[in-house]
DNA sequence: CCTTCGCATTGACACCCGTCAATATAGCCG
DNA sequence: CGGCTATATTGACGGGTGTCAATGCGAAGG
């Protein structure tokens, strides 16, 4: 199977795999779900997406406004877009042509709390 | 270059890199060391490695402990060990032939600090 | 000393991931 | 309709990553 298909199955539904964060011994599927929701945030453009949301005055940015500060082309900035969007990291609204991103803070701050 | 040298040169040095975490846009150099910092955590073996030692009872654990419940093979998990090690999340103590390791609780917190 | 045991390193392999150019899709507007 | 613009998808390429078998290394202990 080639890349992206549709990730956004389970991808969607981690912080709650593992309810005791690192405290207690997590098997390898718990270990492997709240992975790939790292995996998704473990990425220098990704990273400077979601500050860059963060720090945007409304809360949400439009993907048109992301290719110049990132340096990357269009197609890439869309790929990055995806993988937040599929991880349940950022929420995506369309208002005609164009894609508004916010940031998913409940999500966020669930993958933060399993750090602790 | 291989694979293996000396990660531990600038690994060691990361949320100090964004001191305003994700509130204020990241230059593309600082997302590149957070972003290593947590790819250093975004792997399912290396999450379990967390939880096992974290869960057990002296804060610490021997590595000839860590390759049964991690179903890998002894260079597979001294390899992560050292993944988490030179990222500055785990701590290395030998005592005679053994390795033991702790992990780096504040290390860990700044990390997560950092997601919020 | 020589063996044993725990750990580290090397080399090889398969797979994944970030990136872009090219192309397709889909809304808007004249 | 027809063209324009924003976004999505595809295909390809290079580099990175997790894994293991084989091997090296170093510290006990007989």
């Amino acid at each position: 199977m080639p890349r992206s298909r549709t990730l956004s199955v389970d991808l969607a539904s981690a912080p709650a795999c593992c309810p005791n964060g690192l405290a207690t011994p997590l098997d390898r599927e718990s270990a492997e779900r709240l992975s790939r929701l790292l995996k998704a945030v473990a990425d220098p453009a990704r990273l400077q997406v979601l500050s860059l949301i963060k720090a945007s005055p409304d809360g949400e940015v439009c993907q048109c406004d992301l290719t110049v500060p990132l340096a990357l082309s269009q197609p890439t900035v869309s790929h990055h877009l995806r993988v937040l969007t599929d991880a349940g990291l950022l929420d995506r609204t369309t208002r005609g042509t164009w894609a508004w991103y916010s940031v998913n803070a409940d999500r966020l701050a669930e993958l933060a709390a399993v750090l602790r």
